[in-house]
RNA sequence: GCGUCCGUAGCUCAAUUGGAUAGAGCUUCUGACUUCGGAUCAGAAGGUUGCAGGUUCAAAUCCUGCCGGACGCACCA
């Protein structure tokens, strides 16, 4: 037999009464309240209006022919057509005696498997890592783990900045006046000096931009002095790179740079231009409005004094050089020929969303026959506790190494001030998966497409809803069980769910796949966040009213096997979203 | 000016995308068995969802108009 979760048997049921109504939406979902019942239809009063038919009578009707009896012990009609299901205490035991024995953990695999090719992170060359950076890499890395456990083939490239015009600058500074001691010491920091001077230089002397300039068209010439410094400044860079993926657990299948991308860039503008979907002007080529969709939504219009006007996407600069929209349709032909995707994800902040509108829809006109999903998935600015961009005290932008150091020093602090018997580097190591965890966990917890104030305090904050919570309740099982001595005891034997808090827990249990869908969906992992932190105030509230090692046979194996499951559940959801466990904190 | 996004408890955020009485955490106050790990749990307090209309069985969510904020608007990525 092939496992379904419960809520997908009950649909099924509904939808074998309702065989021809349009049930693409979700139609059986959880209850808001529990004292509604477990789960509910959703869908009725639509479908009632949309046939004319009263809702309670349709629900009548539906309830009449339904037989979920082997499910439920209870279904009624309620509210303006709700039809609300009573899970029988049974059903829910044994699936979590199923999950307790490693048959399933609550969830099913996307059937069939998609290829996903995901973009994210794109740190530039020349440039620390900062908290820019933060959102895109845990966003894009939480996403490609959920969806490599759904078992979709995922693919992630990051899409470094390796080829942009700021190259030039930094190659005169490289020139003029490199500390190479400096270099040594901190290679991001001169690199950046490096800039900042040359960059101030331009403002003030147009002859140093026009030198800057003359040395990035050298560079794109292919001249071989330039292309020595260009490449020892992306492989001095990729050690930072590496360095912070390192420390946050991330990893690329595939660094695929701009420069890259270079070779084919003058191919794709002429293709463009001959086959009229892109024109000169004003010396540049651009790609314009091809009328095909109403204004509104043509992302190369634009309304401005009362009327339309050209709002055209640039893919060759007046002086020959490429844009970002040109690497990106390269980018997309590269992606699509090599892993012939079903769908691809770009994870960037919300400012980009006209420049994708108009890359996709360059790109669809470009190659009206392939079929694939193209996806920008936004989010919102990290803001500091004034409201403002989140920078240090002295207006910089905070490098991400160095938040992470700071986030590992404060729970270091925590740790020894909550357990001083445990050795240093125990509480060392406690406090790279606390710290590491918090800054992941606080910024996927909210809404990615709001702007969140980043705070220190809420961030590593003992209680409420963050990352240590969570570890601790994963801890407190974990406890459990080196008391009992794994090794003595097996899963087996009923799982009784004899009281509400064994109840309450067991039925959050069942909806893991459903919230795991719902990430998928909407590339939304604050959905798993909400999950997991209700999940261990449920198991918190069983865990102070439920004796498990104190319990009588066969109520303690029983309360064993609801543990087990829910620690398993806890690390599954934990490592989806890139958070590391420990056995002790 | 135009576009995009946003406005929910004192603060930080949710609300399964149109569902039932808008939920958490922090803060404040009051409690809990000398603990299977108290980094815990229970309780109290806190709301005209920016304002005004509209759509319908049902609106924080959709539409219109205001008010307020953030970001973007042709050769940067």
């Amino acid at each position: 037999m092939i496992h379904l979760d419960l809520e997908k048997q009950l649909q099924h049921a509904v939808r074998q009464v309702l065989p021809d109504a349009d049930l693409s939406a979700v139609l059986v979902r959880p209850c808001p309240d529990p004292k509604f019942g477990d789960y509910q239809t959703n869908a009725l009063m639509s479908l009632a209006k949309a046939r004319k038919l009263n809702p309670r009578q349709l629900a009548t009707d539906v309830m009449a022919q339904l037989d979920v009896s082997r499910l439920c012990e209870k279904t009624e009609i309620a509210g303006a057509g709700f039809i609300n299901f009573y899970l029988k205490n049974s059903a829910v035991a044994e699936e979590v005696r199923r999950a307790a024995a490693g048959e399933h953990l609550f969830f099913r695999k996307i059937d069939p498997p998609q290829t996903v090719v995901l973009d994210f992170s794109s740190p530039n060359v020349a440039k620390s890592m900062h908290v820019g950076h933060i959102r895109s890499t845990i966003l894009g890395d939480a996403m490609a783990r959920v969806f490599r456990l759904l078992g979709d083939r995922v693919i992630t490239d990051n899409h470094i900045g390796d080829w942009g015009t700021q190259f030039g600058k930094v190659i005169v500074g490289w020139k003029q006046q490199l500390n190479r001691a400096a270099l040594q010491e901190d290679a991001l920091a001169e690199m950046e000096r490096l800039y900042k001077t040359v960059n101030a230089a331009c403002d003030a002397d147009p002859a140093v931009l026009e030198q800057a300039r003359q040395e990035l068209v050298k560079l794109q010439a292919g001249d071989a002095e330039n292309l020595a410094i260009w490449k020892e400044m992306i492989e001095l860079s990729q050690h930072q790179f590496d360095a912070v993926y390192n420390r946050l657990g991330v990893k690329f299948d595939f660094t695929l740079g701009e420069s890259f991308y270079n070779p084919q860039l003058q191919r794709i503008v002429d293709e463009l231009r001959s086959r009229g979907i892109a024109r000169e002007s004003e010396g540049a080529t651009c790609v314009f409005s091809d009328g095909s969709v109403p204004p509104k939504e043509d992302p190369f219009l634009i309304h401005k004094d009362g009327e339309w006007v050209a709002n055209p996407c640039l893919i060759q600069k007046r002086d020959g050089g490429f844009n970002y929209a040109t690497t990106d349709l390269a980018t997309l032909e590269h992606r699509l020929q090599t892993w012939h995707p079903h769908e691809i994800v770009y994870f960037t902040d919300g400012g980009q969303q006209l420049h994708f509108r108009q890359v996709f829809a360059a790109f669809r006109r470009w190659h009206p026959d392939v079929k694939v999903r193209l996806e920008h998935v936004w989010f919102g600015k990290i803001l500091g506790e004034d409201g403002k961009p989140f920078r240090t005290r002295s207006g910089e932008t905070v490098k991400l190494l160095d938040l992470l150091d700071e986030a590992e020093e404060r729970a270091f602090q925590v740790v020894t001030e909550k357990n001083a018997e445990l050795d240093e580097a125990t509480r060392r190591e406690i406090a790279r998966v606390v710290g590491i965890g918090a800054v992941k966990y606080q910024d996927l917890l909210p809404n990615r497409q709001s702007d969140y104030v980043f705070s220190w305090d809420k961030m590593l904050s003992i209680q409420g809803n963050s990352a240590p919570y969570l570890l601790n309740a994963y801890v407190r099982i974990k406890s459990i069980f080196r008391k009992l001595g794994v090794e003595t005891w097996v899963p087996g034997g009923d799982v009784r769910l004899g009281n509400e808090f064994e109840l309450v827990l067991a039925k959050h249990l069942l909806k893991f796949g459903l919230v795991l869908e719902a990430v998928a969906q909407e590339c939304r992992p604050n959905f798993l966040c909400n999950y997991l932190f209700e999940l261990a105030g449920f198991l918190a509230r069983f865990y102070e009213n439920c004796p498990v090692l104190k319990a009588e046979e066969p109520e303690r194996s029983s309360r064993l096997m609801l543990c087990l499951a829910t620690a398993r559940v806890l690390k599954q959801g934990l490592e989806l979203l890139g958070i590391e466990t420990i056995e002790q904190m």
